[in-house]
DNA sequence: TTTAGTGTATTAGTAAGATAGAACACTAAA
DNA sequence: TTTAGTGTTCTATCTTACTAATACACTAAA
């Protein structure tokens, strides 16, 4: 996997396992791969992968059977839904127009690129 | 000064540098506060400060008289613009989208923030 | 020339993230 | 009971960002 920016590896780990769970790939109750499994297929240490599902466990994403592995907690999306929207109101929208305004940038070219993001992504 | 999240200081230091400059509060040949004032000035180690500094100079932002200072260089604005735009286009607007799309928030709802946005940052 | 204010360089130390390896405890299934 | 696969804990080491203190070199002005 590749790991970018000045993000700490165990937080983008962390990422990936939301958006997983946030765009219903991963759903309620199903099992996470094993900390060593996971730590194999990303490449990076056990510990690493231990510190994510720590994480996301303290955050009532994910919980844990012991001896058995992690599974994606009951209300899972709907706890992330809630953090990341509301993240996303509060800091991730005003820093982007923010940006847009230092860069002189006007709302309708904004629209204009989402019209090009969307033909490329058709979703 | 408050510094935030997993982004290294001496990198928001060069951020603030670039907003000032972007926002034309800093304009071309304007002395930069010295490495220990600002150092003094945002609570770091003037090391820390002159590692931004170093940033900027390399990639033609400021430059340094020996002795005297450093200075906005002659063609701040157009290379920091140049060098923000396109980051904007090719990497935080898609990001943005992105996210966009893995909470379910359309565009419409997106003009709206921005409207709000607006009307508390009348600029 | 002297002085104060610059940048520059060096060395050392701290803290957090990440790695590495090993040992231990629990669970399910053979 | 045994075994393989889980999570868990521990200790040690490495790297990077950051801090800290100091010394040195350059410049402008008194």
């Amino acid at each position: 996997m590749e790991f970018i920016g000045t993000q700490p590896i165990y937080l983008q780990i962390v990422d990936l396992i939301a958006e997983n769970i946030l765009s219903r790939k991963w759903v309620e109750g199903e099992r996470l791969a094993s900390v060593r499994e996971l730590a194999i297929q990303i490449e990076v240490n056990p510990n690493t992968v231990l510190r994510s599902f720590t994480y996301l466990q303290n955050r009532n994403v994910i919980f844990n059977k012991r001896g058995i592995g992690y599974f994606v907690a009951e209300s899972a999306y709907e706890v992330l839904l809630n953090i990341k929207r509301t993240e996303f109101i509060k800091k991730n929208a005003p820093q982007f127009f923010r940006t847009m305004d230092l860069l002189d940038i006007k709302i309708s070219e904004l629209n204009r690129l989402y019209t090009l993001y969307k033909k490329e992504h058709h979703s």
